[in-house]
DNA sequence: TCGTTAACATTTTTT
DNA sequence: ATGTTAACGA
């Protein structure tokens, strides 16, 4: 017996590294893991947690495993069965939203939640926001709904209620006077925000002794992925789950926090090792993942950033293929090239699935779908609209939501004339100014008017059509009760009766199936089902897991997307397009305090999403917002050693492409034009450096060009008979 | 109340 | 270029 236990310890621990090793197996002691792109961190992870469960140190129940993302925690449960033979129901292993979620079920009294309270999503928050500031009359100029709700955010994000926020002038006082009106209509509806979670529980447990020791004794080990991506308030919620005799692992790494935006603090690295960690610091270096000149690369790059904690990649692969950097004239010639790199590679074997175009931002992906439609390649595109967000789901879900919680303003207002029952903004503003008379919710004061007679159409008829769909769904099964509210509210004849409806009716009846799939999923529903039945644990289902994108999952097809959305995968062969100064480094960031920094880390990110081969591209000029930009090259290819790279665009003879004379050709300003100074041109400027003419004006001695050096030194108009100009 | 048009902004994103 | 939202007229 005792042989046997020793055998599969032994097979769990087979193959890690000297490094892993220690990592998975650390006594019981708080440390933090420096876990470089592709050094396995994953399979650290769940191995010490399989581990630890298997050796007898702890209990499932006794230890809390936190990550960023459900791909992630689903991602840890799938390969903890496939290490253990163990019922991992009831394990607090989730997202931070997800275990805040559950506590403040747990414990709703305690909270000072209803029972069935409701999570709003971003653009839930947003419309609650907007109807905030439009019941307290407020000029939305001066006080845009977004800059509220960020605000509202940031605080909360920070563990900031009103009362702590720490005003200096009248414009921060009034966002602090909204941002307390916005809790109060949160509390009167019974929805909680994203925020608002995690903050709650954080308050829960720092309020309550009981619950937090509790809780701090049951979990012996808490372990947190990605923590690099942790914001303040995230640490502090941790830390309250952390008691005298819990061990805490942190796994992170520095170098790929690219979510400084939102609001992740990566100095809470330091911070952990400051509290807990200590020197107790194993750093995960060799790298799986990518062929020596791509690690090179990569190191190269990140060097290149003052503030980083310091860890260098290594692999024991070969060197492999050079990078290979490609020039293009334009957008459209960098795609097409791209396309054709992509055929020859899938020609030679190279599943498509395999391959990725990464990109900075989204709008360039456009560009590249056309060049891949008329090829005929397969893609797929990441990112954009998922299932839970889009229009007709939100509305179905509000009637959902109103079922489960008359007094959710924000879904009554969705829903109360969509479709439209001829319920106006005339009526509204009645009822709202009655709701906010008598201080109550809106359906309580449509109630209150509720005259039967009157029951047929308007706002009579909703209060009659939302009693008959409760008594209607009453005790049914969840995907029957979603079909009745579906037929009873209209919206499946309004969108049967729109010409462009086909699609949104189609995802209707896909709500019904994914009820049907979440139903049936034990996993699901033990998870969410603690308190408030099914309804309720659907609808929470859906606000913190928007649901994958879209389906084409499992056809190969070439993946699509944002370097940001490409972390934590890998592929055979990665492009990365747009790499111009002012698109990656993206301008907005270079005004940003550290900006470049993140900048380069999301560089570094990209980079290393590569195993075999490695493709860089810019673009002279490209289409953006409808005009002609000129770029000049990336200051992150200058970054990278030379002899890492070889450029690819010897292909094109030095004849200029027909195409080129169009883009190049200036529409305004320089017709006549008979200098040799032409827009796209590279030149040098002694004191300003390399740029781009983008602009020329007038002739002869009077002859003005205008300059784009880039981030640097910006936009210039030079006079040529006065700058000392070369070609570049 | 609803449909049309004009103005507008447009990095990155999970929960 | 493009998609979304606010204001305006029928």
């Amino acid at each position: 017996m005792l042989c046997l236990k020793s055998n599969m310890t032994a097979n769990l621990l087979d193959g890690l590294n000297p490094e892993q090793l220690a990592a998975v197996t650390l006594p019981h002691q708080s440390a933090l893991i420096l876990a470089g792109a592709g050094s396995g961190k994953t399979r650290v992870l769940t191995t010490r947690i399989a581990w630890l469960i298997q050796t007898g140190q702890v209990s499932p129940l006794g230890l809390l495993a936190v990550t960023f993302t459900n791909k992630a925690a689903k991602e840890m449960l799938t390969r903890l069965t496939a290490m253990l033979p163990i019922n991992t129901r009831g394990m607090w292993v989730g997202t931070f939203h997800g275990l805040s979620n559950r506590l403040l079920r747990t414990h709703y009294r305690d909270a000072g939640l209803p029972q069935l309270f409701q999570i709003l999503d971003t653009a839930d928050q947003l419309s609650a926001v907007k109807r905030l500031l439009k019941a307290l009359d407020v000029d939305t100029e001066k006080y845009e709904p977004k800059k509220v709700q960020y605000f509202i955010n940031g605080n909360k994000e920070a563990g900031l209620r009103p009362e702590h926020v720490e005003v200096f002038d009248p414009y921060t006082r009034r966002l602090v006077e909204f941002y307390a009106a916005y809790d109060a209509q949160c509390n009167r509806d019974g929805v909680v925000d994203f925020s608002e979670l995690l903050l709650r529980a954080y308050e829960l447990l720092a309020r309550n002794d009981m619950l937090r020791t509790h809780y701090q004794e049951r979990f012996r080990y808490i372990l947190v992925d990605e923590f690099q991506d942790t914001n303040r308030l995230q640490y502090r919620w941790l830390k309250m789950f952390a008691g005298e005799d819990s061990a805490l692992l942190a796994v992170g790494d520095d170098d790929q926090s690219i979510y400084a935006f939102r609001g992740a603090h990566s100095g809470n690295m330091n911070e952990f090792q400051r509290d807990y960690a200590g020197d107790n610091v194993i750093k995960l270096e060799q790298n799986y993942r990518s062929h020596g000149n791509i690690l090179d690369a990569a190191n190269a790059l990140i060097t290149q950033n003052a503030t980083r904690l310091g860890k260098n990649l290594w692999t024991s692969e070969g060197k492999g293929e050079p990078i290979r950097v490609f020039e293009a004239y334009n957008d459209q010639e960098e795609a097409s090239f791209i396309v054709e790199e992509v055929k020859a590679l899938h020609r030679d074997g190279t599943a498509l699935v395999d391959m990725a175009l990464l990109y900075r931002s989204n709008a360039q992906s456009r560009v590249l779908e056309h060049a891949l439609f008329s090829a005929g390649v397969p893609y797929r595109v990441y990112g954009g609209l998922r299932f839970f967000e889009r229009q007709e789901i939100k509305h179905a879900l509000a009637y959902l939501r109103l079922l489960a919680n008359p007094d959710d303003d924000g879904a009554f207002s969705r829903i109360v004339n969509f479709p439209t029952r001829g319920i106006g903004a005339r009526t509204l503003e009645q009822l709202s100014d009655a709701a906010q008379a008598a201080n109550t919710s809106l359906w309580q004061a449509a109630r209150a008017q509720f005259d039967p007679a009157k029951a047929v159409k308007g706002l009579p008829g909703f209060v009659a059509l939302m009693g008959a769909m409760q008594d209607a769904t009453q005790g049914l099964p969840l995907p029957e009760a979603i079909e009745h509210v579906l037929h009873m509210s209209g919206l499946a004849a309004h969108y049967q009766a729109e010409k462009e409806g086909a699609d949104r009716l189609e995802n209707l009846n896909e709500l019904i199936n994914a009820a049907t799939v979440f139903s049936n999923d034990p996993e699901a529903m033990a998870e969410l089902d603690e308190v408030g039945g099914p309804l309720a644990s659907f609808l929470a289902h859906a606000a913190l897991e928007a649901g994958d994108h879209q389906a084409g999952a499992g056809s190969d097809a070439l993946q699509l997307m944002t370097v940001h959305a490409a972390k934590g995968l890998e592929f055979h062969a990665v492009f990365v397009g747009g790499l111009e100064e002012g698109l990656f480094p993206h301008e907005q960031s270079m005004n940003e305090k550290d900006g470049i920094e993140e900048e380069r880390r999301l560089m570094y990110v990209a980079i290393t999403r590569a195993r075999r081969r490695l493709y860089l591209s810019h673009a002279q000029s490209r289409m953006l917002h409808g005009q002609v930009r000129y770029g000049i090259p990336s200051r992150f290819l200058d970054e990278l050693p030379s002899e890492l790279l070889k450029l690819v665009n010897a292909k094109r003879n030095s004849a200029v492409p027909a195409s080129h004379d169009s883009y190049a050709a200036p529409k305004s300003n320089a017709r006549n034009n008979t200098s040799p100074w032409r827009i796209g041109m590279n030149v040098r400027h002694a004191k300003f450096g390399l740029g781009v003419v983008v602009n020329v004006e007038g002739q002869g001695e009077d002859t003005r060009v205008q300059i784009n050096f880039g981030a640097a030194n910006g936009m210039k108009w030079l006079a040529l008979a006065y700058a000392k100009l070369e070609v570049a």
